[in-house]
DNA sequence: TTGTAAGCGTTATCAC
DNA sequence: GTGATAACGCTTACAA
């Protein structure tokens, strides 16, 4: 193969010119008269040059890489997400460099390879384990996108869903559609998506049930996942308690409910239940849930997060925003939608 | 914030050693008196130093960045293993850099744009459109593996699920079943693992066809996902071939395919029929259709694809390789084991 | 508009 | 075992 790759220098001697007007012909804000700027770039052409980024980083003091922390990537919904913060950074111009942190052995040595990347900033979401982790970044003057965390950071940007309404969506629908015994579930470990989902849900209905015009509870189950749902199912069929409206606060702990009741309860008496998922993660379209569900908009969130990064590059030293996405309720078959008039 | 990260030359500074001590200090194949390692250790930690990798790659002429180049990550399967990629690759002390190549448009563009960050490696996994995508990393010296995918590259190594094994695998649990009307599904749109596993399904059944002991034929669906199995079901079901057992080149067609017989036909009906996905993907072991399916081993797969190019990093100029990973049936609901003596 | 030259922060090659 | 010093390939004043 080749020897070494080719270099501004060798452009330039092919081009007959100096090596700074090379790496001037690539920078767009430079100013170049356009003869010489096509003659630089036949010769790149020709030699098959291509800007040594490791050389740009040091000299720039940034590398365009994004480094994305992540965790448990089993999750349907973070790992939909990833994939749309991916699509998004490379829109960007920018390059995503992932970091799984699922391991907690390793995650502090893993951190520091990531810094040693010069990374342009990273994007913390949620299920990232330590509370702490985008002080590291921070401290080393890395900016910070925090996604659907818990933290009260005055130093990092945060883009959260705005998951109180998004339970009170939930809760809404019920209320419409004459619900009278509702259930909230999240996995007993603590999400700060999933605890806020479920206060917002209950926060809604707070008033109706001192009233004493409704019923509401919180369950939890083992795991935030399909086998949660499937395992929780039994508990909450089985109970003397009959809901007929139950919220979950992932979707994908729906999807294993409703597998469970098909075995335990009659599709007749499964009717009169109303189930809402939230996320609206693919499996919610399968035809085998046809979920009704608050959608959490991840495209918008993926959007916004690489938004207030790229502002932050421009102005490092304003002042760190917060915002807040709207949910949208989307009806399926769990939950049909009520006519109004 | 910092004004700036330590330097090298800072915590040489602060150690009160040279800066190349400090350089070697990090490299653990250099030998140094301990005392002063220490030493320099200390003042590291003091003032947060970390490498440079910008720096390291220019005089080292290598990143210890991977390329993962990717596409069409709404398949679950792909997913799934991309994961597994981003994990061995942190294992072995590496960075992912991930590159989804779904659009087709700015495919060139994004490709120049991972050269430049000195990869020193390049992992293609199938579903990655243009067939030559490998050819340009080779072309400026970048290793390359190919995973899953059609290339008869000699200059890339290959990892490669010995899909013609897997489909012979559901053939043959089919024969020990006793099933007698076989079919065999993939999408329209050709892709090497489909391809060859619908060939060594119908390549393990070529004699048994010409004895007329059995039927088997190919069904192609609209799409390689979930809408297309529940499509093609109505086909498959209402024809006057009556199947006896089905196998989906992907779990998930067969997932749809489910699906829609539950709406189609009635449980008795749909009992006779046996179903074999392949790939093994998450969906596959939920309650909902428990399918028995031709496992992938994509953590192998993942392992192996690092290993190789782990060693051709070691020897640059040895000969490319290529291996085919074993597959694996895993029997569960919707074919029964039988029962052997 | 273009050329010259000074770094950016490492590692590698020498001496000592 | 340790310290000078020369690269690596780029961007960016400063000069012309």
């Amino acid at each position: 193969m080749n020897k070494r790759n080719a270099t501004s220098a060798d452009v330039a001697i092919l081009a007959g010119v100096s090596q700074s007007t090379v790496s001037r012909s690539f920078d767009s804000n430079s100013r170049i008269s356009e003869a010489t700027r096509q003659r630089v770039f036949a010769a790149a052409e020709q030699l098959g040059y291509q800007i040594n980024k490791a050389a740009q980083t040091m000299i720039k003091q940034r590398s365009d890489l994004v480094g994305l922390v992540t965790a448990g990537l089993e999750d349907p919904f973070r790992s939909e997400f990833l994939h749309k913060l991916i699509a998004e950074v490379q829109n960007s111009g920018l390059r995503p460099m992932v970091m799984d942190v699922s391991n907690r052995q390793t995650i502090d040595e893993e951190l520091h390879g990531l810094i040693q990347y010069q990374l342009s900033g990273v994007i913390i979401t949620s299920g990232t384990p330590s509370e702490s982790i985008g002080k590291a970044f921070i401290k080393y003057g890395i900016p910070v996108v925090l996604i659907n965390r818990t933290e009260h950071s005055d130093e990092a940007d945060i883009v959260n869903l705005d998951n109180e309404s998004a339970g009170a969506m939930a809760a809404e629908a019920f209320m419409k559609s004459g619900k009278t015994n509702l259930i909230v579930v999240r996995a007993k470990t603590p999400s700060f998506s999933s605890v806020m989902r479920a206060k917002g849900f209950l926060n809604y209905l707070a008033s109706h049930v001192s009233n004493d015009e409704i019923q509401a509870k919180e369950v939890l189950c083992e795991s935030g996942n399909y086998d949660g749902g499937y395992q929780v199912a039994k508990e909450i069929l089985a109970s003397a308690y009959k809901p007929d409206g139950v919220f979950f606060c992932m979707d994908h702990i729906a999807c294993g409910f409703l597998d469970a009741a098909k075995q335990l309860i009659t599709t007749k008496d499964m009717e009169d239940i109303g189930v809402i998922g939230c996320d609206d993660i693919a499996l919610a379209r399968f035809k085998a849930y046809d979920l009704t569900t608050v959608r959490q908009p991840s495209d918008e969130i993926a959007k916004a997060a690489l938004q207030t990064l790229l502002n932050r590059l421009k102005h490092p030293t304003s002042v760190p925003t917060k915002q807040a996405i709207s949910a949208e309720l989307v009806y399926r078959s769990t939950l049909a939608k009520p006519i109004t008039n």
